[in-house]
DNA sequence: AAAGAGCACAACCGCGGTCAA
DNA sequence: TTTGACCGCGGTTGTGCTCTT
């Protein structure tokens, strides 16, 4: 069909947001919640597209957002679950609430890639492992993108790629389980930079916190405070099972998918060797 | 102190999925 | 069944900041 791009209007605002804008879009949702983006450039006065508005809650605005150093704990997280699911960054942030997909995204892309690309030459396991990671759109979203692998091939790989992944999943999650439950940690040191640092806003609405549904709200507890209007809708970013069931399904899954599991192991040679 | 390089991250772009008419 | 609009996601880019020379 060919869309149209939505932000191609005259007059649309680009580049990055101000303090003011931050504060109508917040007013707007803390009316309106969050969800019918289209309406909010309208409803607001906003000189911003829809996409915008949505961008800059979900990834800057939204209660519950950790910003500063990612800890050694959560990069585990990370490399793991990236494993696990590939470059579904959305997939993983829901198991690390405090981050926003965009910011793990960034992460990646800035730092734990790196690591890998030093590795490179030194260890092959880690580096077959994680180097397919890094095409696993096309591998993964667009089996055709492979022009001679057939339908099952593809299938296989991918069973064999969840399988080690849930492997090294399985032995981190053995390593540190503390880790799971995502303990309190130190605040992080937040930049100088008005765009870096949510806490602005709520200054600036000294109401926002408490006229939300939730009158006493954590950053912990502010999570909840997605689970509005529009997101009743299932969607896995807003419901987050507990990682204990991300541990279940690890352990359980295993036998179910013997099989596939033991057809696998052929596959994996061509793969890791 | 200045200039260039590299880095970090906010924001944009384009595509796919979903849903309603 | 088709079409169009909206939403969400992942890849990419632009820009400001920091580091190095």
């Amino acid at each position: 069909m060919g869309r149209p791009p939505c932000c191609d209007k005259i007059g649309v605002k680009k580049g990055p947001w101000t303090p003011e804008e931050d504060i109508i879009l917040v007013s707007y949702i803390q009316k309106n919640g969050p969800g019918n983006w289209r309406a909010a450039p309208t409803n607001t006065g906003l000189l911003r597209c829809s996409k915008s508005c949505r961008l800059r809650w979900t990834n800057y605005l939204r209660p519950g957002i950790k910003r500063g150093n990612f800890t050694e704990q959560e990069e585990k997280m990370i490399i793991h679950l990236q494993a696990l699911l590939g470059n579904r960054w959305a997939a993983i942030a829901s198991y690390l609430p405090e981050r926003t997909d965009n910011d793990i995204k960034n992460y990646w892309n800035t730092h734990i890639k790196k690591k890998f690309d030093k590795l490179q030459g030194n260890s092959d396991e880690e580096n077959h492992h994680h180097r397919r990671q890094g095409d696993s759109k096309g591998r993964y979203s667009s089996p055709s993108s492979e022009t001679t692998m057939t339908k099952g091939q593809w299938e296989r790989r991918l069973q064999t790629d969840i399988h080690m992944a849930k492997q090294a999943l399985c032995d981190a999650l053995s390593i540190d389980n503390k880790s799971i439950n995502l303990p309190d940690l130190p605040p992080s040191p937040s930049t100088t930079t008005y765009a870096s640092s949510a806490d602005n806003i709520a200054r600036l609405l000294p109401n926002w916190m408490s006229s939300s549904k939730k009158t006493s709200q954590t950053s912990s507890e502010s999570i909840e405070t997605r689970q509005t209007k529009n997101e009743s809708k299932p969607n896995m970013k807003h419901q987050m099972p507990p990682l204990s069931v991300l541990e279940n399904w690890l352990f359980d899954d295993a036998t179910t998918q013997a099989d596939l599991m033991n057809m696998s192991i052929e596959e994996s040679d061509d793969f890791f060797n």
